[in-house]
DNA sequence: CGCCATTAGTGGG
DNA sequence: CCCACTAATGGCG
């Protein structure tokens, strides 16, 4: 079991059992450690204690969030024409989108490097092309490499695929390296209906570590009935974590759903939330 | 009152 | 049809 294993299992575990509000020694031996090396652990992992992290971790906390992110820039998210380009995230990350159709009459000679790597958050499957990202998922038992691996070649059925552990390996460095600001734009090159893209627009727009809501993004793309299908939208989200899907949840608090799991999207939002509290303080 | 469980309504794929 | 949803409603302390 790695790491990121262990302290995916604590979380769960926290979360279960988060109204007995659960001792350090309990959740050590949960996950099959000592106290002091799994308090190390998550330390370094997380950058806060495990006390710190139980207080941080109620739905008030969420509520909180939300109410802090409510206010803030996801008004404005402009309905992004066809095939068009726009700059986001403070011109840090670059969405280029490209219909079925457009890519059906123009998208050949495309080859996509892909292949796996570890995270911070588990092993990510990976594909790119010269022009940007076009794929991002986390492994798991239902999602492994091959399945993986066909259902890129799915959605581009015209490409070469090409296995590149080097490339991907760079890549994920950059993605889930925080100096990545530093570094050049990210580019993303994603195939989507008009609604999916304006969607994936909208979450490009919600700000690191805050939290948005299905019908926030809802309003924010001048749709504001079409909650479950900004759900729908949000869930086939081919650029995991770096379109930030897991920055959305239920208006009630509730985390709502997520391709890779639930407990990882916790993990991540909570990585997040702490970042930010660091970066601020 | 507040806290739940249930449900009709919902729009895009 | 299927949904990574929500607001309204009603029951129960």
């Amino acid at each position: 079991m790695n790491d990121y294993d262990r302290i995916a299992k604590a979380i769960q575990f926290i979360r279960e059992n988060l109204n007995r509000q659960p001792s350090l020694d309990e959740i050590a031996t949960y996950v099959h450690l000592s106290p002091f090396h799994f308090q190390r652990l998550f330390r370094r992992w997380a950058g806060v204690s495990p006390k710190r992290f139980l207080q941080s971790l109620t739905l008030a906390n969420a509520k909180q969030l939300l109410a802090e992110s409510e206010l803030s820039t996801l008004e404005v998210a402009g309905q992004l024409g066809l095939g068009s380009t726009s700059r986001l995230y403070d011109h840090f990350v670059n969405l280029e989108a490209i219909t079925p159709s457009e890519y059906r009459s123009a998208g050949e000679n495309v080859t996509i490097h892909h292949g796996q790597e570890e995270s911070p958050f588990g092993r990510v499957f990976v594909g790119f092309t010269r022009r940007g990202i076009c794929s991002l998922d986390f492994c798991d038992d239902h999602f492994d490499q091959a399945s993986q691996t066909r259902e890129l070649q799915r959605r581009w059925p015209n490409a070469e695929l090409v296995e590149d552990s080097n490339g991907v390996k760079k890549l994920v460095n950059s993605v889930f390296e925080p100096a990545k600001q530093a570094g050049s734009p990210l580019s993303l090159l994603v195939q989507g209906t008009n609604f999916q893209i304006s969607v994936w627009n909208a979450l490009l727009r919600i700000p690191f570590g805050q939290l948005s809501t299905y019908s926030e993004i809802a309003r924010a793309v001048g749709n504001p009935k079409a909650v479950r299908a900004v759900g729908s939208a949000v869930g086939a989200n081919p650029i995991a974590f770096v379109i930030p899907c897991h920055r959305v949840i239920r208006s009630n608090g509730d985390l709502g759903g997520y391709a890779g799991g639930l407990t990882r999207k916790h993990a991540i939002l909570t990585w997040e939330s702490m970042r930010r509290e660091c970066a601020e303080n």
